[in-house]
Parts: structure tokens; C-alpha cells; sequence
DNA sequence: AGACACTTTTGATTTAAAGTCAACAATAGT
DNA sequence: ACTATTGTTGACTTTAAATCAAAAGTGTCT
């Protein structure tokens, strides 16, 4: 009378795709076969896991906290096999990575191309997310993630440290004017974001000792529109260090305040969910994260 | 082409207990059942786990390595079942502590009464050990550990803190000396641990700077040893404050030098391993050890 | 060495579990 | 109300796992 791991994957995957028709295609097997497993972890548990009508499927409260369960115990299956498989083979699988758009764009595409010639039996899948993924959910083996860590029950690697900096093209601060303070600021177009408003909380300590908080007249909601717009000389921007290596070698930007950026350096982490070892593949990544990151993208 | 929960299970238990033909009893099916098991999984696995002999067992690497994996997801299966349950039920099941002897005599149990009035559903087992057993492989729910902690992919709850007193008997101090310094100790005979040369180092610094180190001319391998040798008037010992509550309060022994004796207090937690919730029973114990300790037993 | 006690593996068979197909039931949308 | 789609159920098939009995190892003792 216990549940099995077929019945405990029918379960998760009918969640994940939302219905057991598509759940059925995906594990291939047959629609009915994935109705009686569902039924069969129900019965062995006594409890119904899912409110479920034609059209719509809706976790009970007892699905909710089983299916937590379940993605635990199958990754740590799923761990067990790839073990048993890296002890004798070459790197090979699928490996999902997570990180800011930002950073994925100017940090780890510029790098991915000397890494997939290293591991070719590597299959890379690169996702961006703004807001923090669940990596068990998500099935994401390493994310990169900048500022502070929140979830405990996650590890963490260390890379490195982003300090910020100012920047503007050439063109617009010749014609408004060079700050030589942080308070002169407050005279010049100061472009943010959008969407997220902490961000337009510049670590900047001001004379009257108040942080630098602007309301941009012109803003954007990514990091690659605001330097475009830096770029055309539309104002000053504060961005993360690694998103202005090539505009700085190029000319195209320049420090503005070079003295006051580096205030606030946020860590950067690759975290990862893991109950046991690494898995190889993921272990080779980050690796190669924290042997090149350091001294062109972060700090050290 | 999947290994089963069964077969994992089969795997795990034939470590556990030395050999095919116990796993089998201890499993409830036939010998053969098991050895089948075991071949589905290196078949499956395309790896040897066992080199085995008609009289000796022996993991190979890959069997330590699955080993290893296959207790983590057994254990996580085992807290899937038991959050399902805890639901309903009132608290009932089996609850494995384990605390260094010392602790486990003179704090767990004369509060272990209590408990069980309270909780008459479950089952303890109090195991004593004196090096840090492997919570996992001896399937502890919860330890007592008085010290450092080592194992960080374990949690921990901090109960208290253990402070460190000097005792002897009036009859001794009387026939010796009562020290008034801690050199003074030096002419006094001081009882330590026969095993641990570790603990014969006390927390106290001497007037050149050094830390006492004893070489007892007795000296006894448990606590509980050490304070009926000091009863009898043998000397001076040293030990953890929560030991000598009873022969402090009748009198049978007093403080020595009570003003440095609570020099070096080591925290006291409760360590676990689990990978999602506890189960509702281990909270219980550990809120109510947490709750009772502190006071009389630790400082808060 | 050889006989003995014990443990594990293997072949043939039984038993039980999980999957399939097809018919039926339920539901939302037009 | 009709229809397209989705989930459940009964009868059957397939596949996996357990058992019994016999055989093959392995270590011990005289």
C-alpha cells in the first residue's frame, strides 16, 4: 500500500501541464492510465489531491502540500540516476540555467560559445526570469542570482561583486555639463526604470545624507534600453558594471562621478537546489562561471 | 528502465542488516524476492553495488554512492506519507532521539514522563551515543547536541546554553582545602575523563596565561561516574551544570571557585535532518524540550 | 581434503499490478 | 440544446515482481 514513483510523476506532470490528456501525451502513456494512477495515489492516501472537472483542475489543499513532496522526491531520484551516469561518462544532458535578463545578455551569452566548445554533449537551455523562479518547480539546475539570498533551503556559490556606475555619452554631458558633486545631479536627466521602482533608488548619499531617489522624466524597463538611450545621449544612467564593458571600450559611454560608484557592490550568486552532489554538468558550469566572472565582469 | 522504490528499499535494507536473507525476513518476503531486486538495480544502473559472497558483503563505490542517494529518497518518501497522515491523526508514530549519555540522563529522562502523559500515541526510542551518529543512516528524527555543530545540511534549534561548573564534596573541601584560586587547584586532586583527553582541558586560564590541563590520578569515562566518585570525597570535577542539579540542591556536592565557572557555556540544539516539514511528533518533542529546558536545566 | 551449514542465484511458475481499448459520462462554449 | 472535448469505468492484455524448489558458491571444522 504505498505509492509508487510512476503514480507519484503522473501526479506532478498532470499539475505541470494541467490536464491529464496533455499529462498522457507527455509521459506516453494512455489518457486512462494516467486517470487510475491518479486515482490509485489517491486511494492509498486517503485523500483527494485534485478537484477535477472537464475542463478545469484545481489542487486541494492535500495536493498542494503532496505535490511539493513529490517534486522532492523525484528530483532526488532523478539525482540518484544522474550520479550512477556521470561516474563513467562524458558530460552530457540537459542543463537549465536562470538568470536576470541583463545578465544573461552581457555576461553569460558573450561567454557561452567557449564553454559549448568545451562540452558538446552539454545541452544548454538559457532562461531569463525577472522575479525569482522556484528552481524545483522550474526544474532549473543553477540560477545566477545578484543582491541578497533569501530562500535558506538553496546553496550558493559565490562569483563575485557588481558595484554600479554612472554613465552618459560624451555628447550629452558636454551639452548639459560634467556633475563634479553627487548633488548636482539632481540638475541633469536621470533616466530609470519602469517597472521596478528600488531600482530608481540610487546609492548615492546625498548633502542633506538622503539617498538619491529619482523620478525619472524618461524611463525603461531593461537594462539594454537604458544604455541605448544612455547612448544617444539622453541623460545618466546607474547600471550594474557588467552591462557597460563594451560601451566604455568603445567610447560610446563614459564614468560620470567615478569616485562615488563603486558604494554599493552587490553579490552575485549562483545558487542551486540540490539535496545531494551536484550533478556534473551543472558542477562544470559553475565552474566555469566562477573561473571567468572575475575580473572582467565582477569583481573578484 | 526506471529502479523502483521497492528495489531501492531492498537495497538500503540489505545494507542495513548485513545480508540477503535477514533484509528478507526483515522486508517480509522471500529470499529470492530480494536477490532479484538487487539484480534489477545494477542491471538497471549497469553498475556492480555489491560484491557479494555467500558470507560477506561489500559495498563497491557505486553502491556507497547510490547508498547515500537511495537513504535520502526513501527518507523522503517517508516524510511525503507522514505529512499525509499528520493530517488528520493525532500525533502517534515512532520517534527516534538521540543525546550523549550524560544529557540524556540527567535532562531527557526526567522529563520524558511528562511527554508521554501528554502524547500517549508516540512511540520513543532514547538512544545514547557518545560520537555524532549519522542521522539518516540510523534513522534519528532528532538529536541533542551540546557543542559546535559540524554538519550543515542539517537544522538545528537552539535550545540553550550549558555552562560549566566546578564541584567537590564538603567532607573533601574540608579534609583538603577550599581553593580560593584557580592555581590553587593545581594542589588539589582533580578528576577528569579516562577517554576523552578532550575534556580534560578546562576552561579555566591560570596565572601564566595557560589553560588547565589535568592529568587525573582517577578519572572515569561517564558523567554520572565522575559525580558519585566526587560524592565519595574523591576531589574536584568538572562538568556541565545540567549533571549536578540534584546533588547541588541535597547538598551532596558545592561549587567550587563559583566565579569562573561559567567562563566557557556551550550551546545545547536540536539537530534534524529533513528535507521538507518536520513530522508533527519531532516538533512536539523539540518545542517541548525547547519550551522546559531552559531555566532549569540551561540558560536561556 | 571432504563433509557440513549456510547463503545466494537461477529456472519455472504463479500472482498481482499497471496499462490499453472502447464505451460512457460530464462539462463548458457556441 | 447540441457538440467538442475531457475524464472515468469495465473487460481484457501485457508486463513486472513474487514464490517455490533446486542448484551453485563459500567458509568452517574435524
Amino acid at each position: 500500500m504505498k505509492s509508487t514513483l510512476e503514480e507519484q510523476q503522473a501526479f506532478v506532470t498532470v499539475v505541470d501541464s494541467g490536464s491529464i490528456t496533455s499529462a498522457a501525451e507527455r509521459l506516453g502513456i494512455s489518457v486512462s492510465g494516467v486517470s487510475r494512477a491518479l486515482n490509485r495515489l489517491e486511494q492509498k492516501l486517503g485523500a483527494t489531491l485534485l478537484r477535477r472537472t472537464t475542463r478545469r483542475l484545481e489542487l486541494t489543499e492535500e495536493g498542494e502540500t503532496l505535490l511539493e513532496h513529490c517534486r522532492r522526491i523525484l528530483a532526488a531520484v532523478e539525482e540518484a540516476e544522474e550520479a550512477m551516469l556521470d561516474r563513467h561518462n562524458q558530460p552530457q544532458g540537459r542543463l537549465r540555467v536562470n538568470a536576470a535578463p541583463s545578465f544573461m545578455q552581457f555576461v553569460i551569452v558573450p561567454l557561452i560559445g567557449e564553454f559549448r566548445a568545451s562540452y558538446p554533449g552539454i545541452t544548454l537551455e538559457l532562461d531569463t526570469h525577472d522575479r525569482f523562479v522556484d528552481l524545483l518547480e522550474q526544474r532549473v539546475d543553477l540560477a545566477i542570482r545578484i543582491g541578497e539570498l533569501e530562500d535558506s533551503s538553496l546553496h550558493a556559490r559565490l562569483l563575485g561583486y557588481s558595484p554600479l556606475r554612472l554613465l552618459a555619452s560624451p555628447a550629452y554631458l558636454e551639452r548639459a555639463s560634467v556633475p563634479q558633486s553627487i548633488d548636482d545631479l539632481r540638475d541633469h536627466s536621470l533616466l530609470g526604470f519602469s517597472q521596478l521602482d528600488h531600482l530608481n533608488q540610487w546609492p548615492l548619499i546625498l548633502a542633506d545624507g538622503k539617498r538619491l531617489h529619482i523620478t525619472p522624466t524618461l524611463s525603461a524597463s531593461s537594462g539594454s534600453t537604458l544604455i541605448e538611450l544612455a547612448m544617444a545621449g539622453e541623460g545618466i544612467v546607474c547600471l550594474a558594471d557588467f552591462m557597460t564593458i563594451t560601451p566604455r571600450q568603445n567610447g560610446a559611454l563614459v564614468d560620470v562621478l567615478p569616485d562615488c560608484t563603486t558604494l554599493q557592490t552587490q553579490a552575485v550568486n549562483a545558487v542551486y537546489y540540490r539535496q545531494a552532489t551536484l550533478s556534473q554538468r551543472t558542477r562544470l558550469f559553475m565552474e566555469f562561471l566562477a573561473e571567468r566572472l572575475p575580473g572582467k565582469y565582477l569583481q573578484g
